[in-house]
RNA sequence: CGGAGUGUAGCGCAGUCUGGUAGCGCACCUGGUUUGGGACCAGGGGGUCGAAGGUUCGAGUCCUUUCACUCCGACCA
């Protein structure tokens, strides 16, 4: 893409309303716009494109564990709901509204039944078991306090995945396969997290774990033990616990929670009637689980964890673009040569590459230079005057730091780091 | 849902106390000068001051009602 070309509305100034690092950089850098309404934004271009590739990571992740996509209403009968009696349980969260035929509907916050309603009109016999269906959706939760920007937004892009199971071995069996998938989702994203014990909270279930995002501005307290892997939210822990099971002191930290894992067991088979033969012929209720990601709130746990004071750093597989190529003077017929250049070599290697053509009169060098700290791309190739003798300038996001690369070798330097 | 704030140009704000021609910065448009770290000069466009009602010769400003948004708390897969 060429930076001329495309709508990106980055600010100097930050938003008034915004408290959090990542609703200020994400507004200010153009990633998303407030609508004005309460927990609502627009994804502009950038912001669509990062949604885009952690959307793409956590897809790649969940069809090698062999689950299998699918795609939901995102509004659902209420009737579904009523199956489960959750129409009552869940209260005013759900946005409810009628049809033209006074027939009642909902936003989906979240989808047990009509999944549960998708599968048992699916699936009659053991034999077509284990299954795991999910869907990347929309979400809508009339939440009482939207707040931080896309961290706690009514509506909100989640993962949603369940799977069902002849029996809860082949359910634990699920949950233990969907927790190593997870951590290779957040461990692409380039996150520090950690996996703590939690409650199951409205969704029910026996056991569950949330996939924590660690950083400072999280609304969760957890606590974690550096002497093993032992962690665990705040509030499943009694008030007096101190010291982890293995002996060492637990440690409070804050986090975000970017993932949840529940095994359900029959919760919402039984009550829906969700049966299947047995291999004894007996009809039996699916036994579950369900596994949620908030992507929308990817990116933001994303920015709370890696940002300086000049703005975003985006991780390598989050990046809207992996490399911004900066013609300095664009005017400069010698420079926009070399930058197209590049830009088409690294397309050509199929790295995502932003080239900032921009040849204005009001965008100069350091509006540029600007922007590219300010949205965060993994690197700059700078084209201006060291082209003369045959350079360029390859600034690295993470720590700022610039070397000076010739032109012919640049793109293998680039090649070279983004493998690593 | 309790508490605290804020609504004035696309964004950030002043003006409100003490009523009297709607302001500033950024952004935007035109021309010129600049050109490696968010340039400068000159000119220009853009507003039912959140909404409704009231007081007044006159309301952004005073009174009443209402709506929205933000923050703290409670709540929250």
């Amino acid at each position: 893409m060429k930076f001329s070309r495309m709508l990106i509305p980055t600010t100097k100034e930050t938003p008034n309303d915004a408290v959090l690092a990542s609703h200020k950089l994400l507004l200010r850098a153009g990633f998303i716009q407030f609508t004005g309404g309460s927990g609502l934004y627009n994804f502009l271009p950038l912001g669509k494109i990062t949604l885009e590739k952690v959307r793409k990571v956590v897809k790649e992740e969940l069809d090698k564990a062999g689950c299998n996509e699918v795609h939901l209403p995102m509004v659902t009968s209420l009737k579904l709901w009523e199956e489960t009696g959750r129409a009552d349980k869940f209260g005013k969260e759900l946005l409810r509204f009628r049809d033209r035929h006074e027939n009642d509907f909902t936003l989906s916050p979240t989808n047990e039944e009509a999944m549960v309603n998708l599968v048992r009109q699916t699936v009659k016999s053991y034999k077509q078991l284990p299954l795991n269906v999910y869907q990347i959706n929309w979400k809508f939760r009339d939440e009482v306090r939207p707040r931080f920007g896309l961290m706690r937004g009514r509506e909100f892009l989640m993962k949603d995945a369940y799977s069902f199971h002849a029996s809860v071995e082949d359910m634990e069996r699920e949950f233990a396969l969907m927790e190593a998938t997870y951590k290779k989702i957040f461990t692409r994203l380039g996150l520090e997290f950690k996996v703590v014990e939690a409650d199951s909270g409205a969704i029910g279930g026996a056991g569950s774990k949330e996939f924590m995002v660690l950083a400072d501005s999280g609304e969760d307290d957890i606590m974690v033990c550096d002497a093993c892997d032992f962690a665990a939210n705040i509030e499943v822990l009694d008030e007096n616990t101190k010291n982890c099971t293995c002996g060492a002191e637990l440690r409070v930290t804050k986090g975000i929670e970017a993932g949840h894992i529940f095994q359900l067991g029959t919760t919402y088979s039984a009550p829906m009637k969700a049966e299947f033969l047995n291999e004894n012929q007996k009809l039996e209720p699916f036994v579950m689980g369900t596994y949620g990601i908030g992507v929308s709130r990817l990116l933001a746990g994303i920015i709370e964890q890696n940002h300086d004071e000049k703005g975003c750093v985006w991780t390598k597989e989050s990046a809207p673009f992996n490399v911004d190529i900066i013609v300095a003077k664009a005017k400069n017929e010698a420079q926009m040569e070399v930058g197209l250049n590049l830009y088409e070599a690294l397309q050509a290697k199929g790295v995502d590459v932003l080239l900032d053509d921009r040849a204005d009169k009001k965008t100069g060098f350091g509006v540029k230079v600007k922007d590219f700290e300010l949205i965060g791309m993994n690197y700059a190739i700078v084209v201006g005057n060291d082209i003369e003798e045959g350079n360029v300038e390859l600034i690295t996001r993470a720590d700022l730091s610039k070397e000076s690369v010739a032109i012919d070798e640049v793109v293998n330097v680039i090649m070279e780091k983004l493998g690593s």
